[in-house]
RNA sequence: GGGCCCGUAGCUCAGUGGUAGAGCAGCUGGCUUUUAACCAGUUGGUCGUAGGUUCGAUCCCUACCGGGCUCACCA
């Protein structure tokens, strides 16, 4: 970055002329412990409530560390506001009260330092929360500014590049994410307390299946193959229901080699169970209480506010067949009946769907490298492409759409009574997929024959289509009970949870291009 | 990859075809209950990079690099 071709600003300089200072006044530049009794977390919890005239009578003594945010001089007085986490508290230093050491060594501090203090908690004339210090210490330096006090860190791009600059200014940041770990542990002692025993399966698979997706390639040396990082994990914990394992979830990472955006991030959490005897049905039941309970624990509420958007949580969830959502939301314009017909459905995405660029990906597509056509496309692509166009911005409040085709669900068990759907939902949340399950497909002749339809689609050219994937056909060779999955995107739920517009506001690292 | 927009001091931003300015931060001085503290003074920029037009470019043009939004692929 530019301070690489500058290592030694002015700035930096200066405090590494401080920290010189600090050095010859017998300071331990990096000391290997703070000695603290409590955090300021906790003098805020205990004292926040107190009044000046408690306080003073009770004389509270303290001993906390935190990093000064900034530094209010008066002279012979200073004020620093010392941080930690989402936690701040006012430090009162007097010349008089410190030992000409202790004062030296303020003399040298910067915004961004770490130091401890020891003192009483008492209330200013202002009424602020303060600790009048008696001893002063020094924990570290910060040889880089932090960021001006006024507009804080805005710039975008050095937010999520240098994301702990913009922990250390934007308490908002620190919230989102201890938001997204209480997100986590509810959905944990969820399945935890639903008898789901929670494992983990490979990133490194020799196929990458369970969606349709591009994935990363990457090599094993020693074994001399290439390995693909898992698109889903969704085969692997299937075989773990074939070996009997029941009811099974894995919270972790995907990769899709795909593009990036405001929804789409190259590895996401996704949360994936598995749970036999159970059907798509009990699935919905799940879903409703389980975001349900999520929302009411992390928002204290049913509805919660996206994007200016009013979100209600309760239950039950409005439902929609596939069809039924194209037909609602196309202003009149479609009818349920013209969703029938092959050629009309041509005729409908040619009008309504997204304009494709002239590859398929959007990027340099390899040399003849065959096209999807939409005339070529069969009836269910063409129902899902016709419902991602119309339907799916308009689905804000959480929504389920039931009745997927056959031919884009192939791993999904069909329906009794019309094998040309699936037993499938997916939930709709802000405009975005936040959820997918199904009955699971347990028949291993029909996952094969679904397994050769993917093959043509990709001779077709669409390079999602699912790829073949032999042992998982031989595992369920061995017999599956009847299941039910459901894969949840924990990123997108977190989004709708912290009213973040972008999902790199949800993803502590996102990726960037490297500098 | 396409479209639109952006890149000037550490931060947030002005600005002009004649090689730059403000506030904050920094530094110096003053100030022992302030909180965007205040007052006075002051340092700091090869104006994203490389070419081109021009007597002369930070400003105009081109390309490139980086970023944002958006479209596409996709969850």
């Amino acid at each position: 970055m530019q301070d690489e071709e500058v290592p030694e600003s002015e700035l930096i300089r200066v405090r590494r002329d401080k920290l010189a200072r600090i050095i010859d006044l017998g300071f331990d530049p990096y000391p290997t412990r703070a000695d603290i009794d409590q955090t300021i977390e906790d003098v805020v919890a205990k004292y926040g409530g107190k009044s000046a005239q408690e306080l003073e009578a009770e004389k509270p003594h303290v001993k906390i560390a935190g990093r000064i945010l900034t530094i209010r001089e008066f002279g012979k007085t200073a004020f620093l506001v010392l941080s930690e986490k989402t936690a701040r508290i006012q430090a009162y230093c007097r010349k008089d009260a410190l030992s000409e050491r202790e004062w030296l060594l303020y003399q040298n501090l910067d915004a961004g330092d770490w130091v401890s203090v020891e003192g009483t908690v008492f209330r200013t004339k202002t009424n602020e929360l303060s600790v009048k210090v008696q001893h002063l210490n020094f924990l570290a330096k910060a040889l880089r500014p932090l960021p001006g006090k006024w507009h804080g860190l805005t710039d975008v791009e050095q937010r999520y590049r240098q994301r702990y600059v913009d922990l250390i200014v934007n308490d908002d940041v620190k919230r989102i994410f201890e938001t997204r770990a209480r997100i986590v542990r509810y959905i944990r002692t969820y399945f935890d307390t639903h008898n789901f025993i929670e494992v983990e399966t490979p990133m490194m698979q020799p196929i990458a299946g369970g969606a349709a997706a591009r994935p990363f390639v990457t090599h094993h040396n020693a074994l001399d193959i290439d390995l693909y990082m898992r698109v889903a994990p969704e085969l692997y914990l299937k075989r773990l229901i074939v070996g009997g394992m029941s009811r099974v979830y894995e919270i972790n990472r995907n990769f899709r080699n795909e593009g990036i955006g405001y929804r789409w991030n190259p590895e996401f959490t996704m949360l994936e169970f598995y749970w036999a005897y159970a059907d798509y049905k009990d699935l919905i039941e799940l879903t409703e209480d389980l975001l349900n309970g999520l929302v009411r624990e992390v928002k204290g509420s049913e509805t919660v506010t996206w994007r200016g958007a009013e979100i209600s949580f309760r239950r039950p969830f409005p439902k929609f067949t596939m069809k039924e959502a194209i037909a609602r939301f196309s202003k009149g314009d479609i009818s349920l009946n013209g969703l029938g017909d092959r050629d009309n459905l041509v005729k409908l995405v040619k009008k309504f769907g997204e304009h494709r660029p002239v590859t398929a990906d959007g990027t340099e597509p390899p040399k003849g490298t065959p096209v999807p056509e939409i005339a070529s496309m069969n009836e269910g692509k063409l129902l899902a492409e016709l419902f991602e166009s119309i339907a799916e911005e308009h689905l804000i409040n959480p929504t389920f759409i039931t009745d997927f085709p056959v031919e884009v669900s192939p791993l999904s068990k069909q329906r009794r009574d019309d094998p040309r759907y699936v037993e499938r939902f997916e939930l709709f949340i802000g405009g975005m997929e936040i959820a997918n399950a199904f009955s699971e497909l347990n028949d291993p002749d029909e996952q094969a024959r679904r397994f050769q339809q993917q093959v043509s689609e990709r001779e077709r050219g669409d390079e999602e289509a699912h790829r073949v994937d032999d042992d998982y056909v031989r595992a369920l060779e061995y017999g599956m009970p009847p299941t039910a999955g459901e894969g949840v995107g924990i990123d997108r739920l977190t989004m709708i949870l912290t009213d973040s517009p972008t999902i790199r506001d949800v993803i502590l690292f996102p990726l960037m291009r490297p500098r």
